[in-house]
DNA sequence: TCTGGGGTCCTAGGACCC
DNA sequence: TCTGGGGTCCTAGGACCC
């Protein structure tokens, strides 16, 4: 059996912690620049806000103050995931996590004569009153029906956070009602092709199908789908972070830009930031590859362009200075004057764990002097914070970002911490 | 005016090898 | 004139996820 344990609308709930008087009222969590909506809370949802859509499309509910809007806030959302899962892992033997705000539990070491129903109320009860976030906790034989599960939870309040679907009568009838669309596996692409195509319109529908019908139409990653609803698990269960095997650090600018000097600045501070994760996961790269976009909303007036590129290098690093040269070569090489750039991002490629390296012969570089100087670097910027200290290429006032509706740094700045007058 | 960021896996086709 | 068979590796693109 696997539980999966799923945040509610994570980002919004996590706002509410620290602003209960916005519970039962429309929230939406905005992207980077304040872009668009990429949380929602149900009343939002209600009110007709998409996912993914852009904010000025619904600014008049902003403005007419039916909608609190926040700047996404990603530090806080940080901490209170990694709070969640603590307190799942006081009820788990082994637990996934999968994303921010979903984690699978493998419940095998759990005794057979464990009520599941109830295992999983109290799992979700004791999420809430320890972190302030509420969540779904579905279990099921597999992954795939745990995810369905959970979102039972959330469509009916009687089950309390938590229910145990596992009986065959039951996942049918589960299956018969639940849309095609929001199956674990099953895309927007298939499913508007299973819809268009075969009339298809149900979990229930894809079910009853042939393995091998499946196996053409959608190739093994639909099979295991298909597997897993009719109960046979079939999708891994990863008990500890893999490591990346891709590392991108990219942004939309607020503003577009037009000189080398800011844009190369902004380039070398994700590179800086994508370098430092790839240490941190004691991993090298042996590529890294920058891009670079004009407005892609903006064809038809003005200059486009998008262009990327890749540089290899003889021995696989994790030196911030080696990288950053390759990337600050490249992007004189690419810029262009006369163009608005919109985006940029860095990209490391071909990741191996750093013991793994094979040096070169005719290598050049002094590596023990650099390693040393980059786990200097990590500990200061630990400590002190993020980019305290950091290349003389990189901008120094961070990224340029538009977070209007920034919400305190609750738990993780000691500036911010609420106090409570009593 | 204003439109996010970060990942994974699978497959088909081409290059190349014996 | 006739023109095999099998394998691996790499890459780009497409699908999916949050």
């Amino acid at each position: 059996m696997y539980a999966l344990a799923d945040c509610n609308n994570f980002f919004v709930s996590c706002e509410r912690v620290f602003r209960p008087d916005l519970e039962g009222r429309p929230v939406v969590v905005l992207s980077n620049n304040d872009g668009c909506a990429i949380a929602r809370s149900n009343e939002a949802k209600r009110l007709g806000i998409r996912m993914g859509q852009p904010m000025f499309e619904f600014r008049h509910l902003i403005d007419s103050g039916s909608v609190t809007v926040f700047s996404s806030n990603f530090a806080l959302y940080g901490d209170m995931s990694r709070r969640v899962q603590q307190t799942l892992s006081r009820f788990a033997p082994a637990i996934e996590v999968y994303s921010i705000d979903e984690s699978f539990i493998d419940l095998t070491g759990l005794g057979a004569d464990t009520d599941l129903d109830l295992w999983a109320k109290t799992v979700s009860g004791e999420c809430r009153r320890c972190t302030g976030i509420p969540v779904s906790v579905g279990v099921a034989p597999t992954k795939t029906l745990a995810k369905i599960a959970s979102k039972l939870c959330k469509q009916y309040p009687a089950t309390k956070g938590g229910c145990w679907m596992h009986r065959p009568e039951d996942v049918e009838k589960v299956l018969r009602r639940f849309p095609i669309e929001d199956i674990w596996g099953i895309g927007r692409r298939y499913s508007r092709r299973f819809k268009g195509y075969f009339g298809m319109n149900t979990a229930w529908d894809f079910y009853i199908k042939d393995k091998s019908w499946v196996s053409t139409e959608m190739g093994i990653g639909g099979v295991r789908t298909w597997q897993e609803l009719h109960g046979i698990p079939s999708i891994s269960f990863e008990d500890s972070a893999q490591a990346k095997k891709q590392i991108m650090i990219s942004r939309t600018f607020a503003k577009e830009i037009t000189g080398l000097d800011e844009l190369s600045a902004q380039v070398s501070m994700f590179c800086s930031m994508a370098v430092e994760k790839l240490r941190r996961q004691g991993s090298s790269c042996s590529n890294v590859t920058v891009f670079i976009m004009t407005n892609r909303f903006h064809r038809d007036n003005g200059l486009t362009q998008f262009e990327s590129r890749m540089t290899q290098f003889p021995t696989a690093t994790d030196s911030t200075l080696e990288i950053n040269t390759a990337v600050m070569h490249v992007i004189r090489d690419m810029f262009r004057s006369g163009y608005g750039y919109k985006r940029a991002g860095v990209v490391l490629g071909d990741i191996l764990p750093s013991d793994k390296v094979q040096l070169s012969f005719f290598d050049n570089i002094d590596r023990d002097r650099h390693s040393r100087l980059m786990s200097v670097m990590d500990s200061i910027n630990r400590r002190e914070g993020r980019n305290t200290v950091g290349l003389a290429s990189q901008s120094l006032d961070g990224i340029k970002m538009n977070r209007e509706h920034l919400s305190p740094c609750y738990t993780t700045e000691w500036n911010d911490i609420i106090t409570v007058h009593c």
